[in-house]
DNA sequence: CTTGACCCTGTACTATGGTACAGGGTTTAT
DNA sequence: ATAAACCCTGTACCATAGTACAGGGTCAAG
């Protein structure tokens, strides 16, 4: 399937402004360009703004996102210290795993303790984040 | 026990510029000034601006942080429609934490396939992210 | 054959979350 | 009593991740 620029922003739920920023940031390939000069795409290139969103949401930056899309471009100088890169990027991932966690038990003890809309102001469990959170 | 700014900062591990733009943006309250104008804080500050951090690094804005503060100030205002915020935000922590576990499960397989540093480009393991995550 | 909906480039602007001065006062140690 | 190491305000600047707009070309329908 070949997709102009709109057509891949609509099915990637992007701003197409935000395609071409990822072009100019080497995020995603230069496409091929129609005799007008219109930007033609692929489905590689649905799948990559569809990754780079997903690892966006995850918490990685577009300059990380870079660094692993290395591996799919075999570059090797973005593969460069990339089992290290990985090693730090799974304890982070650990990390948060294990913070969103906590944070899930304590959104949870807040809607339990504080039923009521209006008692949520009064409601005490949300000092547990502060005081479990050090 | 009392600290000025850059104990403060030190204690939190933050740059002391944040304290102050922290203040600036309502996340901290204005704290009490001695007799030169200088800030001095309490224990209290120090949790609240380790709060902030903790949750930044989930994720959470500091416009998010601002709004759960209102349960912690006891502020009316903020509190307005908590109750939904917080069920949003749970199925948001729910659908990271899901998509943790994938994307740790990925890294993982990235390292086992591909224990030379060297081979790292090669590894057909990336490609299972871009796969999955549609 | 023109109107509207696209596309192009280039540049400027935005929001978020800080960070870095400049220009000045204070405190502390020698 | 003076230098180093703090503090203050105010403003400017930075990176990240876009978003908007000007000024112009292209294409398809009526």
């Amino acid at each position: 399937m070949e997709y102009k620029i709109s057509e891949l922003a609509g099915i990637c739920n992007v701003n197409k402004e935000t395609i071409r920023y990822y072009e100019r940031k080497s995020l995603i390939p230069k496409p091929y360009r129609n005799n007008s000069g219109y930007r033609i795409y692929g489905d590689s290139t649905v799948k990559r703004v569809s990754f780079i969103k997903k690892m966006q949401d995850l918490g990685f930056s577009l300059s990380e996102i870079y660094k692993l899309l290395g591996i799919v471009d075999k570059d090797s100088d973005r593969c460069q210290d990339m089992y290290q890169f990985v090693s730090e990027k799974q304890m982070d991932v650990e990390k948060k795993i294990n913070d969103l966690k906590h944070i899930q038990k304590v959104l949870s003890n807040l809607k339990d303790c504080c039923p009521n809309e209006r008692d949520l102001y009064a409601c005490p469990i949300i000092e547990n984040v502060l005081d479990d959170s050090g």
